[in-house]
DNA sequence: GTCTATATGGCGATAGAC
DNA sequence: GTCTATCGCCATATAGAC
């Protein structure tokens, strides 16, 4: 029958890269099948996600979804650590680069929100797992050969070992994740009080916080 | 079935089982069927709850459920509106309170982490219905009496007028429930990375947070 | 490997006795 | 109003032809 839902994506991702296929037909039928569920698990969830929907979205019956993947539950979590682990590599990288402190903190922000912005879903999809399945995120965080835990450890080490601040550091990550994060996550509220509903405007306002969150952060960590 | 040695023993099991009635079993069914319905829909979410499980968890048949609230959408509907508009009400007071802006900002910050205290799943609940189904929100915020939106752009117009900011008070504003919220959502990550699933030292972190958030905010608007 | 057809169970909702 | 029993549908999952 199947194959390691582990090894899955990183072979997958490696396939695309050596061979730089990336469009359609050249993908292999466990590609479509993981894209599509990646798209629709993302915006729905585990328990709004329906088979049938991921089955359609890859053009393709529904039966080969579990030839390829066993059952629902395995598929949402080959989906949900691939994410969630690929959330983490960025900040891995900003934080290995070779500048100071201060300015990884701030390449830090710029990523961060680029990154958002490119998967604009992704944070709600996270939290909302992260709630629903605690114990799930638990073993998948430790199991994971990124091991996340220790990614975010060391962001906060490396804001604690350079004096940014006299306070806590978790108050100054947790705060600065709390400032990147929920415009993404409550944007339909947003856009609709703030913005009279104006996509692009809202945009903009998204596009320009990064100078804003960069600014407040260094007001903070400045004595 | 109340047992007693003597009769002064009886009277207090009697005056506790009074009282337990005055709680417990005065409500009507339907306020029954609305307490464990909120339970349940703001711990597991609308897609995640069943209907059986709000029965077990009001003490009656499923059947009953239906009879007094008809489908389960209406009884989320009914569930969701209130807890929504209620968030809303603690603001509004303190936004009609007689104090100065810098004041009311503070007291703000105050009542509002003491109020996700108190309902440490609310937000996730209502985050969660916000991308589930923006349409159904956007007609339960001005079908409301309470008027949240009026409520979000007073708070709004509070940091504005009284220029506590140069900056757009919009990222005032969002940044400061980012901030406030934020810690709350993603508990489970943070609790468990930060605090070594610490739950009673990640409280005592969330209750030291209003001091460190009013300073943080007061940094920013002062220049 | 990929399809059609079907098994199996659970869910929201209703009928009808009391 | 409250219960038991059940309907009808839809979801995940499997069987088996090709």
């Amino acid at each position: 029958m199947i194959k390691s839902k582990n090894c899955f994506s990183f072979v997958a991702s490696l396939t695309r890269w050596l061979n730089q296929k990336d469009n359609m037909m050249d993908k292999t039928t466990e590609e479509k099948i993981y894209d599509a569920a990646r798209r629709i698990f993302i915006l729905k969830g585990m328990d709004g996600a329906r088979m049938q929907e991921i089955a359609d979205e890859a053009g393709m019956n529904k039966a080969l979804l579990h030839y390829y993947f066993r059952s629902k539950e395995n598929l949402f979590k080959a989906v949900f650590k691939d994410t969630f682990t690929k959330f983490f590599i960025k900040v891995k990288d900003t934080l290995f680069s070779d500048i100071s402190a201060k300015e990884k903190l701030i390449a830090f922000i710029d990523n961060y929100i680029n990154l958002i912005q490119a998967n604009p879903y992704v944070p709600q999809f996270i939290i909302n797992e992260i709630n629903r399945d605690p114990q799930m995120l638990k073993t998948m965080m430790f199991e994971s050969e990124i091991e996340p835990q220790k990614i975010l450890e060391l962001f906060l080490s490396e804001v604690q070992r350079n004096n940014l601040s006299k306070l806590d550091p978790r108050h100054i990550v947790i705060s600065l994740l709390g400032m990147l994060i929920f415009p993404f996550i409550a944007r339909p509220l947003l856009q609709m009080v703030y913005f009279n509903d104006d996509q692009d405007a809202y945009n903009r306002f998204l596009s320009e916080r990064k100078e804003i969150v960069k600014n407040m952060i260094l007001k903070f960590i400045e004595e």
